[in-house]
DNA sequence: AGCCTGTATCGATGGTTGTCGATATGACTA
DNA sequence: TAGTCATATCGACAACCATCGATACAGGCT
């Protein structure tokens, strides 16, 4: 034993982010995790208020297309972004909240962001 | 061919991250992606400007200790945060440039955040 | 109706990741 | 020096993921 008395552990204070909340928050992040991702969302971002259409993102990557669909779909999933189909195109835009809500956590991670309005 | 004037692409805008930043950048979300990650993380930044010892943070999981010491490094090889060995005890604190960089991204994706200042 | 174009889904595959038990390393005590 | 505790590393394995080609679906043309 080495000495109880200096034991190092004061209050092992309870996590504050829930095991339910850092699971929904993880899936957030890592939908952001993927370098190819996080170029669709800065490309659709930049694109404030108006959409993007999937043909102007596709040809951006040295990636199959039914690989971008995917990449899509994830990040759509995790509510990062929405779309809509306008006859023969689909076009993408950015959900502001989303990134809002992971945004905050980042910026004081002791904290639980509010829940996500979704 | 559906009417060349009726065509969706106006100008594929370059992509405001380059290839490069955006694998830096998803380095540190995918650190983030995980419920374990995002909860060490945020039980450490809740000691603002104090340390936490190891010892504290892993009986908080059902998980075994090489399992946390795994996503300790995991976090620490991001930049996420950062740890000194004091007698016994090995202690960790978060390093907040690294999270505000993300942050930032997150806040406005479009833009390309400062590089980091490592 | 039939064809063509744009986008999504499916199934397979190689690489990555989270987890564990076993073991190594570093530090304090007796 | 030997023993014990705290933490990290190693090797293995199952589960997951990014990618592809093939194919299905949807909408506009002729």
């Amino acid at each position: 034993m080495v000495q109880p008395d200096a034991a190092c552990c004061t209050d092992l204070s309870a996590a504050p982010l829930s095991e339910r909340r850092a699971a929904e928050l993880a899936g957030g992040f890592k939908a952001l995790g993927d370098p190819v991702r996080l170029r669709l969302l800065s490309m659709i971002a930049a694109r404030a208020g108006d959409d993007v259409c999937v043909c102007e993102l596709t040809p951006a990557f040295a990636l199959s297309q039914p690989t971008i669909s995917h990449h899509l779909k994830v990040l759509r999933q995790a509510g990062l972004i929405d779309c809509e189909r306008r006859g023969t195109w689909v076009y993408y835009w950015l959900v502001p909240e989303t990134a809002a809500t992971l945004a905050a956590l980042l910026r004081d991670p002791a904290s639980d962001p509010l829940p996500t309005p979704a």
